[in-house]
RNA sequence: GCACCGGUGGCGAAGCGGCUAACGCGCAGGUCUGCAAAACCUGUAUACGCGGGUUCAAUUCCCGCCCGGUGCUCCA
């Protein structure tokens, strides 16, 4: 099964297969760990992980690179504004993206890299631009790429600099810059400022010059993917082209995959337009982290996601029926044998499943057969037609949508707990929804205890009692389940 | 302004030249229940933005229009 994903480079579905023919080295951006991240962070990170999941699954080895901007112009500014060192100040931040990428069940990449442990590469690659005659150093001590002496400039985003000269007519002298596009590689320190001694001068490094660096420095000159939001295409993955090719004249990455921006109840999300939520506030609105990630990932990775409210209950309560129909083939029992039928329903869901992710990461066309057989699997199992060779085949088919959407498997409490608790610490405890607080006032011992009251009211006859409890429950988020000779009990 | 993407039933969302146009949510009825809830089943909706064109055939291709969104060196 090999996967076509699109390829912002050649601009059509190409084949994704390792070039080493071993392991898919993979590049992907990470964060600036300037601020918590935001749930459109998190849909470009989940694609990613869709992705690689997907090639695991198919039995592709996968080796992934992502870095973390750790230093750049706004964690200067909220450093300094914080008081503090920008060290301490990254790292608070680092610390709480890999909590949410936690929470979101987002696997490691095999490579964690910051910019700040990789200066000497970067310098060396600015003094390799340098003699190439690529690089060049203002007055102040900047240096720049020389975007002239790279025709292919704007392969892949696809833009032709060639009708927007500049600088013949307009004064750009306060840039220093030979052109206004050329762009900063190392920026010259200013006073205050965090800097580095380094043969090429004082000062820190352009945010573009830490991919390329980083990248080659672990997976080679040339490797197989590189990974982003959509914002990232121009200037940032082209200046990574850039500076790499003009170094190595080799092609950089071979495969480009970007993900779409996200809206948020229609629009753009913005501080401004008062849509903006960080994971955060999702879960403190009591919103269950596998939801999150169901509905983020359910809409193809290229196609614009509409976040909503709504979407995030419905994507509730698809979670809820994945799982309940999963705890009803593990808890329940069934005679020995197979039913034919059932046996192709699992094989062709399967195959039909593998099919829609191959096919550039079809989420939404991957979830219809999953679904399909749960509808003939229920069915079956109502009339008594299914067997223990079928919830083998059955559970492992769920097991491979699990593999890759990780939803079943629930590990809810642990996310929400954890927010609470830093909201407890942070101050923000009035963002938490009072539906939330509710459901943690009970403990487990004293639901038991209400629930025993309830079974004895009813075996009494006092069904007046029997509903005052069940309602009590109902308020605080615990949904009541009778059976016919036990009572489950679960937190919505 | 230039460029790109999209407009499919109540909502979300696949499909994209010819199959009953997936799937999820919602809704209705049924089974179950002291009654509910949950779960399951069944059903549900006369859905392809508008106008032309190409074709034996168009939701699917082409042109125009309307509407929404995004990008054009802050941004996942």
């Amino acid at each position: 099964m090999t996967l076509r994903l699109f390829n912002t480079l050649s601009g059509q579905l190409d084949e994704l297969v390792p070039m080493d023919g071993k392991a898919l080295r993979m590049y992907a951006c990470g964060p600036t760990v300037y601020d918590y991240g935001h749930i459109g962070n998190f849909r470009t990170f989940l694609a990613i992980d869709v992705l690689r999941r997907f090639l695991k699954l198919t039995g592709t080895e996968v080796r992934h690179v992502m870095n973390i901007t750790d230093v750049d112009d706004r964690i200067i500014q909220n450093a300094a504004a914080a008081g503090i060192p920008i060290g301490e100040y990254t790292a608070r931040f680092e610390q709480a993206f890999l909590e949410d990428l936690e929470a979101l069940k987002v696997q490691h990449p095999e490579q964690l890299v910051h910019a700040t442990g990789h200066i000497p590469q970067m310098v060396e690659l600015v003094q390799k631009l340098a003699a190439a005659g690529a690089a060049y150093q203002t007055e102040d001590g900047s240096w720049y790429f020389r975007l002239a002496s790279f025709p292919e400039y704007g392969k892949l985003s696809k833009k032709d600099l060639s009708g927007m000269e500049d600088g013949a007519r307009v004064d750009l002298d306060r840039y220093e810059k030979d052109s206004a596009r050329d762009f900063a590689l190392w920026k010259a320190a200013k006073p205050g400022e965090t800097f580095w001694d380094t043969p090429i001068g004082r000062g820190r490094p352009g945010w573009h010059i830490e991919c390329s660096a980083m990248a080659m420095e672990y997976l080679g000159e040339s490797f197989d993917l590189h990974a982003g939001g959509e914002d990232l295409i121009f200037p940032h993955h082209e200046n990574e082209i850039a500076q790499s090719e003009s170094v190595t004249h080799k092609p950089f990455a071979r495969h480009w995959m970007h993900v779409r921006f996200l809206l948020v109840d229609g629009r753009k999300m913005s501080k401004s337009e008062g849509n903006f939520y960080t994971l955060r506030d999702l879960l403190l609105k009591g919103y269950k982290a596998s939801a999150i990630r169901l509905a983020l990932i359910s809409v193809p990775y290229r196609h614009q996601l509409n976040f909503t409210f709504d979407g995030l209950i419905e994507a509730t309560n698809a979670v809820e029926r994945l799982r309940t129909f999963h705890q009803r083939l593990v808890s329940g029992s069934f005679a020995e044998g197979s039913d034919p039928a059932l046996q192709a329903a699992a094989k062709t869901a399967q195959t039909d499943y593998l099919a829609a992710l191959s096919n550039d990461l079809n989420t939404a066309e991957a979830r219809a057969p999953i679904f399909d057989l749960i509808r003939a699997a229920n069915t079956s199992i109502d009339q008594g037609q299914l067997f223990a060779a079928d919830r083998d085949a059955i559970l492992a088919v769920l097991a491979s949508f699990d593999a890759v959407f990780d939803v079943i498997a629930d590990r809810d409490a642990e996310p929400t707990r954890r927010a609470l608790e830093w909201a407890a610490q942070s101050g923000r405890l009035d963002d938490v929804a009072p539906e939330l607080l509710a459901r943690q006032s009970l403990t487990d011992e004293a639901i038991d205890a209400l629930v025993a009251e309830r079974t004895l009211a009813k075996k009494q006859r006092n069904f007046a009692r029997a509903d005052q409890i069940r309602n009590e429950l109902a308020e605080k988020g615990v949904v009541l389940e009778d059976s016919k000779d036990s009572v489950r009990w679960k937190r919505k």
